[in-house]
Parts: structure tokens; sequence; C-alpha cells
DNA sequence: TATTGTTATACTCTATAACTATA
DNA sequence: TATAGTTATAGAGTATAACAATA
């Protein structure tokens, strides 16, 4: 005879999407509270590190790029205007598109903000051993490649 | 002469903690999606799958365990309640406390949920190997933990 | 592109009631 | 007892974020 269905072994912590979206959660306030004393939200630094990589684009395009809301990319980019990091231009092509770049004090923030960011990510997967950093840093890649955009 | 401390290799997608996040991000839609559908918000799950292995709780030790916060756990098991999935008793023994238990409607339902996250979850990881995913879980145990509470 | 609204979640603050310890 | 301090629950308000619909 087979056990029952109701299989007492099936734990929430004997799931993996809730193991990944519980130490998620603990990394993403680590997040906020580094780019807070910078006066950036996670999505901020996402968006000026990626616009910094990619260089000056278009917001919809720039939006695909980090994996956010066309909608959403706004109020980020208006913020980021303000604070003198992006400016936006009219692209001369195609008047109904802006197109996004960095400014040096863009740059600068970035900077700091990641050098801030390395500090608490050696000190937060310290837990891990190096090798265990790059099969792990594989291994969601692939996940999040998978899981599509 | 060594680099400058510029690093054009540190990129976004060369994170640790932002590959954790986004990864996360997407597992959690799939959640959220899958338990719509039996009326149930993931956090919802989380409570009544961690209520139903420790057994009877007060609202403050069921909180810690499920690492939410004790005052937003009232809204989550308001709905619960409503739903007759769990109930709630005063303490007789310590009359500020409410003795939270899941009820035989509250098995059922998780029951049934915890089947379609199964399903939901065996195809979102399916790009690990079976070997990977033990050394996955273990890793992110892990840093949950040494993440603290 | 941009705005608006909705939902989920997490965090902060306050209020109430009930318990504990102590003078 | 009376008082002070603590704890459990509850509610209100705010912030971040993702998503949908629409202008």
């Amino acid at each position: 005879m087979e056990s029952p269905d109701r299989d007492a072994s099936r734990t929430l912590d004997g799931r993996l999407g809730y193991l990944l979206v519980r130490a998620a959660m603990r990394v993403r306030q680590r997040y906020t509270a580094v780019l807070s004393v910078h006066g950036l939200l996670p999505n901020q630094h996402a968006i000026l590190s990626r616009l910094n990589e990619i260089g000056p684009s278009h917001q919809k395009q720039l939006a695909d790029r980090v994996g956010l809301d066309p909608g959403d990319i706004i109020a980020y980019l208006d913020g980021l205007y303000k604070a003198g990091y992006i400016h936006r231009d009219r692209d001369p092509a195609d008047r109904r598109r802006q197109i996004v770049a960095v400014t040096p004090a863009g740059v600068d923030v970035l900077d700091i903000a990641d050098r801030a960011l390395d500090a608490m990510e050696e000190d937060t997967f310290a837990s891990l051993a190096v090798a265990e950093k790059t099969s792990f840093a594989e291994q969601l890649a692939r996940l999040s490649e998978s899981l599509g955009r």
C-alpha cells in the first residue's frame, strides 16, 4: 500500500520557491537600507546601473532591459532626473521617444553606491564559499532566463 | 599599475543579490497566480502551511515562525477565518492571546493548493538538475539562516 | 510616453487590553 | 492593594513595487 496523497513531508521549508523568495526578501531589505543612504531606491539603482552599461537608450528599451513596466519606470526616472543623475532628450528621429542617458553626477553616485553594495554583498553572502557563489549565480541566472521576461 | 576603482566588470547581472531578487520576483509571480485560483495569497498559504506543521499556536508565535510582522498577520488571519480555514480561540490561561488552529476545511484547501504548487514548482525549477536542486535549497536555507529573522 | 488606479507586501506608529513584577 | 512595565492583538497610515487600463 502506497502512502496517501497527503504528504507530511511537503513542508514550507521544503519548497524551493519559498526558500528562494524568503532569502530574496532579506537580501532586498539590505539593498534598500544601503541604497537609501545614497538617496536611491533599489529599482533606481538597477535603472542607473543598466543604463550605464548599455548607454543612452529609449525609455521603453530601458524598461525592457531592467525588467520593469514601461509605465512604472517614469516615476523612477523622474526622481533620477530631479537628482541630476540622468538627462532626457527627445529623439529627433522620433519625437515620441525620449533618449535617456547617465550624467557625470549619475556616474559618481553609481560608483559610490556600488562600492557600498559590494561591501554589503560580501557580508551578506559570507555564508557561501567562493566556489558556491559561482554556481549559485549561474543557477540563478539560468532560472531567471528560463522563467522568461 | 592596478586597474582603477571604477570597475566595468561590476555589472548588475554580476551581483548575486540582484540575481537572487530578480529570480525570486518571477517565482513569486507564479506562486501568486497558482494560489489565487484557490483564493489564497502567498502569505496566507505560508501561514496555513506553517500552522499546519506546528499545530495550534498563538498569533505572535505564528508570526515569528512565518517571518511576518505581528501587526500584518491580523488581516491575513481575518481572511483565513472568514473562509473557514482557521479558528481562533482565546487562551484561557492568558486572555490576551488567541490560539489559532487549522480547520478541516483549511487542511483540505492546503492540500489542494500544495498539489498545485508542487506541479508549478516542478515546472519552474526544471532548469535545475535534481542534484542541483538539493544544493540550491541547502544554500538558500543557509543564507536565510545567516541573515537572521 | 505618461497617468491613474488597484493589489500585495512590508514597515511604523498608536491604542487597548491583559498579564507580570514590585512597592 | 496600587503602580509600573511588558506583551498580545488590532488598526491606521505610509512606502515600495508590480500590474492593468487608458489617454
